[in-house]
DNA sequence: CTTACGGCCTGGGTGC
DNA sequence: TGCACCCAGGCCGTAA
């Protein structure tokens, strides 16, 4: 599942061997998560591809058409759950569900693979390009402390919604927000404009850290997550609280547990990352297992 | 203007 | 063995 980690990886494979070659062909399998197909395969060839970038979790590719009096224009690329940009040779085997091939003029192959084909490819003009970069928020890394904090702060939703809303911050998924609160010792459910600054400080730190160190180890590799050579990465042995309902949490011991917050699917410790006191995680009944009074706030440093 | 929620895309995995 | 169904993540439309 490509979040901001997998897609940095995927962008620092690519920009190691894309800038400066030009597209010679193109070849489309499957169409329909394409925006414009005729586009893309007018467009591509003989455009030589000047620089690649992450935006979030969009891929941008800075194109330049051959005429010299064309306008310059973007390659946007999502890879959604289970894209794959691979950089390979061209008589590499195929894997299933490929659906974008391109020549390029080293002779090689930059090859777009999708099983379930939620990625989501098009071309921009630069008018489209600022508009869509427009609408994302904030780079976690680029981030300072107090922009984070004023973004988390300016909404009334739980941290979790707040933490995967892309207009708030680009490139968080679900396993670096479940990580990251997990980090901060704050349960999903929270209300983001009612964190402490302590609170807020650890989040920002806990981000930061997550998703550094997950772009170290290269990704996390669920299932079909692959870097532009095609390998692996291991963050997912580094997993604290994602996927591991059940199991002892790293810090406390307890049983990691799992909710629908914000309609997704939450791992969190509930003895170290303390419920909100009204409402906790919906997916609960109320009613059970009243908490003491008072016991919350000083509960949280406790683990 | 919010936020919450259901549904949609597709195919792999699970359980009967 | 086959088959129905659940689920994944991002996003969008709609309701409140």
């Amino acid at each position: 599942m490509p979040e901001l980690p997998e897609v940095e990886t995927v962008a620092r494979g690519l920009r190691k061997v894309l800038p400066g070659r030009r597209i010679l062909a193109v070849r489309l399998g499957k169409t329909d998560f394409i925006e414009d197909p005729p586009a893309v395969e007018q467009l591509l060839p003989n455009s030589r591809i000047r620089d690649v970038r992450r935006h979030g979790k969009f891929l941008l590719f800075d194109l330049k058409p051959p005429a010299a009096n064309a306008p310059a224009f973007s390659l946007l690329i999502h890879l959604g759950m289970t894209g794959q940009l691979v950089v390979c040779p061209p008589e590499a085997p195929i894997p299933p569900h490929t659906h974008a091939f391109l020549t390029l003029d080293d002779g090689r192959e930059f090859r777009y693979t999708d099983i379930r084909r939620f990625g989501n490819i098009r071309i921009l003009d630069e008018e489209t390009r600022r508009k869509i970069l427009g609408n994302l928020g904030i780079d976690p890394l680029e981030a300072t402390e107090n922009e984070f904090a004023a973004r988390i702060r300016s909404r009334g939703a739980r941290i979790k919604a707040l933490l995967l809303d892309q207009s708030v911050l680009g490139g968080m998924g679900n396993i670096y927000t479940d990580e990251s609160l997990w980090r901060a010792r704050i349960h999903p459910a929270r209300l983001g404009a009612k964190l402490r600054a302590d609170e807020l400080r650890r989040l920002y730190r806990a981000v930061r850290d997550v998703l550094k160190e997950a772009i170290r180890f290269r990704g996390s590799s669920i299932s079909d997550y692959v870097d532009a050579e095609g390998n692996q990465g291991s963050f997912q042995r580094r997993h604290r609280v994602y996927r591991r309902k059940g199991e002892k949490c790293f810090r406390c011991g307890a049983a990691i547990g799992r909710a629908i917050v914000a309609g997704r699917s939450s791992y969190f410790c509930p003895v170290c990352q303390t419920p909100p006191r009204k409402h906790s995680a919906s997916a609960h009944r109320p009613g059970k297992l009243p908490r003491p009074k008072g016991r919350s706030r000083r509960r949280a440093g406790a683990c």
